[in-house]
DNA sequence: AGCACGCCGACT
DNA sequence: GTCGGCGTGCTC
């Protein structure tokens, strides 16, 4: 083992470590004597870090240069036998730090789970499995287990000074490891596998079902037990268990009357491990064959990933793209590989899980932000050994794989792939270009709407293209109609947000017993409330925005911070008592919706009605055992939802969507209003699409009526081109933040004119955002339009760095801030 | 991110 | 006089 390092023992080995806070590069410590033969790249070290704490750092490279300038301090212990980390999971970290303009530290900390970051603030419990036996302990994991037993809570100084050591994180892991102690974190949700209780045939009924006659002669005198034994024979026919609930429903029996036919050996009762998320499901239609065009576009998909390692699949909503997704899989695990699935994160509550989960049931591991930190571990272990399929959203793509083969980034388009608010900030979709690069293994990108960047891409030969312009079965797209809603405003005298084409179609899908979802991009009641003699509008107390009226809590709420506050009875301003509701959210549409359709089920799916546990499922669930007969919601309503009896879908308002003043609005809006028109007829039937707007001139509504998205494309690359955006040029935005409003002009005026001498014509700004002070910060934006190649990239981000150490060390500005973000959406 | 140091105004 | 506010700089 040691023999290795014996020929450099006699001068200095010293590692880089990554230390989980924001200092811009790893820290160089010595590796004492008794730690050379273990220290590895990827492991985790104890080291001490400013005056006197404590960090769980990792090792990013090992080496023997003494550090000038300083004196390194030791590494106190190792943490890990075996590197947490693997070489590919570090090349990918240091790409995003180096492409996202952002430190290893904050890559480490979106990538590791909290379990795997012990820092000296963790709390130390006694775990209640914990069955107070001490063999087999040394001393000092039997101190700590003896003090946690009369005290049943420690903090790691603590059991510093109980131990009377400095370093003690190796007892600590070793006591985790033998399940007596667990951190704070874990207290929070404590992982316990689901178990639901299950019912199959006892022997000898398994495998001689003729003999079942005879189980009916011994239930002959029970009413009960017969109906139990009809029920169970029709579900067991089909499954290979079935859970005891069901039969209760449908027999209409207790657990009594199943324990008693358990006495005559013919039912087995019995606890079966289940998924959180589904999973254990009656129906499974995924035996059908496939489309032609699922055979074809397959076929295409294998052919381009011979040359090309990256292949965009575009097809309309409903081509059963996922059914391709599933045979590349299969195929994958097949070969022994491993398969990553990305989804946009709240895509994941929904169907495609159970789907997946049905096919490939224990195989496949779904990782998502509702897990609690010890099922995140538990996830990260299994894929290190290999666990095949991983579903989940951006932050799967820090799992440790060792043999990916292939990664398919779902509703590649979607904007939540990229994540804004903590550096790093990347995009999900194109990290994953990188990691499949890392491990040569494939990515299919796939979506109905692809993206400009993407398919452009694409259309450059970069990637593979491969098309499904068909609906599964025949089946035809939605029919879509544009309502003029001025036209209309003029006709009908009541104030309303629903034209009378609407409301008519509306009624009409609810007689014939179908269900409808209602799109508007905005929650809330009404975005603001304003005096109708002055014009004074309420606005939050830390962002520079108006604030929302909701109604359900009778409160002003501010959208970017929570702030929020009651109505006032009068205007503070003027003292007029007549306050006006301007605008329209979810809110108001799910209101005015109880007016026309007083019998009607009314739902609403937005950030505010989804935002506990299960709320989500509990909704979609609801709307597909038709509990719900119209659907009102944002955004969420466009992702990956797949019900079978929607007759309509209406889109309020296509202006709020286009006219927003972002030069993405157009490609946006394509995408939002298609994806909400696919959730339309399924199964058997055409659906109708009902898209209201004002301006219904504008160009992307007729592209998305026709879906023609080849013309939308072109339309819209020849705008980018003669405007110099992407996928052009490359876009850094730079946010600067200061909590007073002089400091930060003066500050930004320096920045950029620092910048511009480095990077001339290429700046834009200083720019005061659509919201220019956020919980009590004042931002200014700069943006950077550049070439796109490397070279470019690499000087910008040496000059913002540059410049910005500059400002900051200017008397007064060193509290600006600087939020660098690379392709910003 | 912490934490200490040091420079200012507001007090027993 | 000192207490404590916060702006500033450093941590291998």
């Amino acid at each position: 083992m040691g023999e290795l390092f014996h020929h450099i023992a006699s001068t200095e080995t010293y590692v880089d470590v990554i230390l989980p806070v924001a200092v811009p590069k790893p820290y160089t410590y010595y590796v004492p004597e008794d730690f050379i033969n273990d220290v590895v790249v990827g492991c985790r070290v104890e080291v001490s870090f400013g005056r006197n704490k404590l960090y769980s750092g990792l090792v990013a490279n090992i080496h023997n240069n003494t550090p000038s300038g300083h004196t390194p301090k030791p590494i106190l212990n190792i943490i890990d036998k075996k590197p947490t980390i693997n070489q590919k999971q570090l090349k990918l970290w240091g790409w995003m730090a180096n492409y996202y303009g952002c430190t290893l530290g904050e890559v480490m900390n979106a990538a590791l789970p909290a379990n795997l970051k012990l820092t000296s603030e963790t709390r130390v419990y006694l775990s209640p499995t914990f069955d107070e036996n001490f063999d087999g302990l040394s001393d000092d994991e039997y101190l700590v287990t003896e003090a946690l037993s009369i005290q049943n809570e420690l903090s790691i100084d603590d059991i510093r000074k109980i131990l009377n050591k400095k370093t003690i994180y190796s007892v600590i892991r070793s006591l985790i490891d033998l399940q007596i102690i667990f951190l704070k974190e874990e207290l929070q949700e404590k992982y316990k596998p689901k178990q639901v209780s299950c019912v199959d045939w006892a022997e000898p009924y398994k495998s001689e079902p003729q003999k079942l006659n005879k189980a009916f002669d011994l239930c002959q005198k029970s009413e009960k037990q017969t109906r139990a034994l009809m029920v169970a024979m029709q579900l067991l026919k089909d499954n290979d268990f079935i859970q005891r609930s069901d039969i209760y429903k449908k027999a209409d029996v207790d657990g009594g009357v199943l324990k008693a036919m358990e006495k005559k050996g013919i039912f087995r009762l019995f606890k079966q491990t289940i998924s959180r998320l589904g999973g254990y499901s009656e129906d499974l239609n995924e035996a059908f064959d496939l489309s032609a065009q699922q055979v074809r576009a397959l076929a295409e998909i294998e052919t381009s990933f011979e040359t090309k390692n990256t292949v965009l699949l575009h097809g309309v909503t409903g081509s059963g793209k996922t059914r391709v997704y599933i045979e590349l899989m299969q195929k994958a695990i097949a070969e022994g590989k491993q398969v990553l699935y990305l989804l946009p994160e709240i895509a994941l509550t929904s169907q495609i899980i159970t789907r997946l989960q049905k096919i490939f049931g224990d195989e496949i591991a779904v990782y998502h932000s509702r897990l609690s930190n010890q099922e995140r571990v538990e996830i990260w272990r299994a894929v290190k050994e290999g666990k095949s399929v991983m579903l989940g959203a951006r932050s799967c793509l820090f799992l440790p794989f060792e043999k990916l083969d292939l990664i398919i980034v779902d509703e590649e388009h979607d904007t939540s792939y990229k994540q804004h608010d903590p550096a790093p900030r990347y995009n999900a979709r194109d990290t994953a270009v990188y990691l499949g690069h890392l491990h040569k293994s494939k990515v299919l990108l796939g979506t109905a709407t692809p993206s400009i960047e993407t398919y452009y891409n694409a259309k450059q030969d970069k990637y593979g293209l491969v098309e499904m312009p068909e609906r599964f079965g025949g089946l035809q797209l939605p029919k879509m109609v544009i309502i003029d809603a001025k036209e209309d405003a003029k006709v009908r005298q009541k104030h309303t947000h629903f034209t009378t084409k609407l409301i008519e179609a509306l009624k009409a899908a609810l007689e014939r017993g179908e269900q409808a979802i209602l799109f508007q991009n905005r929650r809330g009641y009404a975005p603001s409330m304003r005096c109708v003699t002055c014009g004074w509008a309420q606005e939050c107390t830390q962002c520079d925005v108006t604030l929302t009226y909701h109604k359900f809590k009778d409160q002003l709420q501010c959208h970017y911070c929570g702030y929020s506050t009651q109505l006032p009875k009068t205007c503070p301003a003027c003292g007029s008592l007549e306050l006006n509701l301007h605008g329209f959210g979810t809110e108001k549409i799910e209101d005015e919706l109880k007016i026309y359709f007083p019998d009607a089920k009314v739902a609403r799916m937005d950030w505010d009605t989804v935002k506990s546990k299960n709320a989500l499922a509990t909704i979609i669930n609801d709307f597909e055992e038709k509990r719900i007969d119209i659907l009102v919601g944002t955004q969420m309503v466009t992702k990956g939802l797949d019900f079978e009896n929607v007759g309509i879908v209406g889109v309020l308002s296509a202006d709020q969507i286009l006219q927003f003043p972002d030069f993405r609005s157009g490609e946006r809006g394509f995408q939002l209003i298609t994806q909400v028109a696919g959730r339309a007829g399924r199964k058997h039937k055409q659906g109708t699409v009902i898209v209201q707007a004002m301006n219904v001139a504008h160009p992307v509504l007729a592209e998305v009526l026709s879906n023609d998205f080849p013309k939308f494309y072109e339309r819209e690359i020849s705008e980018r081109h003669a405007f110099n955006y992407p996928p052009f040029m490359r876009l850094i935005k730079l946010t600067l933040k200061h909590k007073k409003p002089s400091t930060l002009n003066d500050a930004a005026r320096l920045f950029g004119y620092e910048l511009q001498k480095r990077l001339d014509y290429r700046i834009k700004g200083p720019a005061v955002p659509y919201v220019s002070r956020v919980r009590g910060q004042y931002v200014l934006d700069f943006l950077i339009k550049m070439e796109k190649d490397a070279k470019w990239l690499s000087k910008a981000k040496r000059d913002i760095l540059e410049v910005t150490h500059l400002m900051q060390s200017e008397r007064g500005y060193s509290n600006v801030r600087v939020n660098v973000d690379v392709d910003p959406l």
